[in-house]
DNA sequence: TGTTACAAAAGTGTTTACAAAATTGTAATC
DNA sequence: GATTACAATTTTGTAAACACTTTTGTAACA
């Protein structure tokens, strides 16, 4: 799966990171050309990674029209949250087997006390950041490959809506009191209890998003 | 996502056919110049199918050198089961939950009957298109395209193992139980039993990939 | 006979150039 | 003044050519 030295593998990197951070929009029309001369490369690995980046969804390609950054299907939201209940239950479930308990006692801290007051300051940078590295340890104690690579295909879709869920009122709230429990089940080692509490954690985003459904979508 | 009518598109649809189907066994060569005159296309759109195809992790590419059929790293298929066991889960779920009972009569006959003489005469291939047929009913019924693709991006890499599985002593008896209680809990309209029942079903599978290891990696 | 050195061949990676399509700009007409 | 027709420009799609790397075949030598 990785392609890590290679020019083209590089610039298939970037710009998937530069989708995600949504520093090119949803519709935004990405060059050939435009592209090749910013990165100095040639037109042809452009198209390549153009190729690559379609088969991952990331961009959408029309004939003799060019590449336009993916628009995120409404519809579609909820069917990725349907699906990343269940990973994300996974994925939990198995980090809590595979690490010690005590290895949760510092992110369990975080979550305890300086999240809380990011959330009051309305210091978002700093509260998604603490969601990030819950994400990247979880998803590394896990230590299933596969499963990191569809959870990732999934984040890279959805990090835009996160950005919007999070200022919805009372959701980092509710949020965080839901990773708290979770980490609270991970810190005991009870990974059926985790499971289900991060399951029960996904779905209230959802439920959250149908709410607001007509301000975020 | 879909890349329907362009040469390339169909290039890269072709080529994971003939890689899922193992008509290209694992770690086979894919000259460029070859599938180009093969195919007819500019061996630039062989390139780009490539990239596609090294994206979705069918092929590996090795810089100089080409490309060959991506080998199942064994370490990596429980790591599939595992992952494979909670989609199928959220799978029938959505599928009893949305579709009528009724709707899996035909099915719940198949398997009660003609699947049980197919196993008892070791036609396999019968009995591969019934679980077929299962497979595309439950996801249809789904309606999920994101879990879809996720479990097609399974199917894609273990469709070969399945043929090894299948052929195990006693494996096709009890998959067929296995699946006659799902949809019996299907046809009840039972979501929560068919999902508690299909995740039982992938532990037996993989349970019995476990057991017989050394004959099938 | 086996091994090393070297040359030829094959294949991949990259660049360039050209053809076709779409978009944009302009001018003529109603 | 708005609309249509047409030309110019831009951009994508395709083909060919070139350069570099790896592999293979051959011959000289120990």
């Amino acid at each position: 799966m990785q392609q890590g030295l290679n020019r083209t593998g590089q610039l298939i990197e970037v710009l998937r990171e530069r989708i995600a951070r949504q520093e090119a929009a949803p519709g935004a029309k990405l060059g050939e050309l435009e592209l090749s001369v910013e990165f100095g490369v040639p037109r042809t690995q452009v198209r390549e990674a153009f190729s690559a980046l379609e088969q991952r969804g990331l961009i959408e390609r029309i004939p003799n029209r060019g590449a336009i950054v993916a628009r995120l299907d409404p519809a579609n939201v909820f069917h990725i949250y349907d699906t990343r209940e269940v990973l994300e239950g996974l994925c939990v479930r198995l980090a809590t087997l595979n690490a010690p308990k005590e290895s949760w006692r510092d992110l369990l801290d975080l979550f305890r006390g300086p999240m809380q007051r990011y959330v009051e300051k309305s210091d978002f940078d700093a509260f998604l950041a603490g969601y990030a590295q819950f994400r990247e340890r979880s998803i590394e104690a896990a230590g299933n490959p596969v499963l990191a690579q569809m959870l990732d295909s999934i984040y890279e879709k959805t990090q835009v809506l996160i950005r919007r869920i999070i200022i919805l009122p009372g959701r980092a709230q509710q949020g965080l009191r839901e990773h708290v429990a979770v980490l609270e089940a991970m810190h005991r080692g009870d990974a059926d209890a985790a499971e289900a509490l991060r399951r029960e954690n996904m779905r209230s985003a959802k439920a959250c998003l149908q709410n607001f459904q007509k301000y975020v979508l």
